[in-house]
DNA sequence: CGTGTTATTGACCAACATCAAACTTAGTGG
DNA sequence: CCACTAAGTTTGATGTTGGTCAATAACACG
């Protein structure tokens, strides 16, 4: 990780106000609050883990530019646990449990700012309404997190796909990070497969018979869509879970 | 749900404080708090909802006898997300979230006490040190679901059975609602193989296969396990991810 | 004793993993 | 700009795991 201390600068803390505003209703004192945050500010390389299973952290990170992604190594092999976008602070958790039960890391090069838990806890102590916010944060991912687990059990590896796109399309959506015709998750099929659960040789059969039945496009190097519709009644998916003040 | 209507009784409000004290260290004046809060106690039987997916909340449910699951359907089939055991409050998210996205249904015979919203508030308002304890019950939930996400994704379904009778005797045994000799799981075939993401013709098999290698022993209806070292062995079993006091 | 639920078995088939090799693409240094 | 390299993708062949169907056995309960 390459650090670099940086003064307060809005545009970062703006990814958090943007972040929480998805999926609640900030105040415009509970945002300036937030834009007050100290930040310290990181790059990382794709593959560069953010924290490790087992650390105890007293610092979250707010990821700003980039896709980060949850994982745990079982018996040698990674199961990807969720996905996370520019907005998110996905170890925000550790502010109240002890060590860490998953791994972070960067599925693309990504740039992350970290904010110190004393300065959270200072901040929601000054703005109860923000305690709120978090909390909910950290509730929202445990649904998105019960969606996988469902998918993981009962959906065929075609649905479980769909769904994964569905997803995210409909999170970077509601948080104005892409438009409808773009879009494409830039995730190489292997490490898909890690989060989806299947060997990289099926998820990429998968894939193939996706795009065959007009479920997915390729965009450059990666996949999109072009039917929403279509897309969305093959994974079965309903954004409801994911508490979206503004869903597809 | 037979509804009976309850004064103040210590003893209801006593598994909560054991619930949340098997995670975290509750003051003697927060654990006053909380034996005050109003319960309303419902008898459920096996196999009845306490909530559907969809519906929005106003109170949350505190386990007090029997046992609960989370779960889903998807496309006709059920997976189950979550056990809960006395003094579990499973809705407990729905503080702060809109709609729930699972169904909350017993798996035996058992009893809950409503708590109301409003009065949640109240006591995390006059004790702040509750907001904290709430909070880490919602995320040691959320941990345990990563956990299962994590079996389903990458464990054998021998392992995956294992780690289930693993994570609720930690479970129990935390909160002291077992000692090592008598514990048995309640829970039917068909229960567990939804909770483990098999069928039950399979599951039927890979219990025969645990308790033909001596790690689980039928004890009357259910299994139980004898050699606790053998056990976490096949599931490669580590209990930090449940955030416990006192953990195995 | 029935009767309904749960557990067990066998036969068969589909989904998915694994292994190994070939092919593509993006990125690198000359 | 081209060869070279490493990473990612695609393909084929083969074996394993787990699903489905259907029938039977074993309980639990009234």
């Amino acid at each position: 990780m390459s650090a670099r201390r940086s003064a307060i600068s809005s545009s970062l803390q703006d990814r958090l106000v943007n972040g929480l505003n998805s999926i609640t209703r900030l105040t415009r004192s509970e945002a300036q609050a937030l834009r007050q945050l100290p930040l310290s500010v990181v790059s990382l390389e794709a593959y560069e883990d953010v924290v490790r299973e087992g650390e105890s952290l007293t610092k979250s990170c707010l990821l700003v530019e980039g896709l980060l992604c949850r994982y745990k190594i079982i018996a040698g092999k990674r199961q990807i646990l969720s996905v996370h976008l520019p907005g998110d602070v996905p170890d925000l958790q550790s502010l109240h449990l002890d060590e860490m039960d998953y791994s972070l890391g960067a599925l693309t090069a990504s740039t992350v700012a970290f904010i110190r838990h004393q300065h959270i806890r200072a901040t929601i102590a000054s703005e109860p309404g923000l305690g709120a916010a978090f909390w909910r944060h950290t509730l929202v991912d445990a649904a998105i997190e019960r969606a996988w687990l469902a998918s993981l059990g009962r959906r065929s590896s075609r649905e479980r796909v769909a769904h994964l796109y569905c997803e995210v399309f409909a999170r970077l959506l509601a948080r104005n990070l892409t438009d409808r015709e773009s879009f494409a998750l830039p995730m190489t099929q292997i490490d898909m497969a890690d989060a989806v659960g299947l060997s990289q040789v099926h998820l990429n059969r998968t894939i193939q018979e996706l795009r065959r039945s007009g479920v997915l496009v390729q965009r450059g190097r990666y996949y999109g869509f072009e039917d929403w519709t279509l897309l969305q009644e093959t994974a079965d998916f309903d954004p409801a879970y994911l508490n979206l003040r503004q869903a597809p």
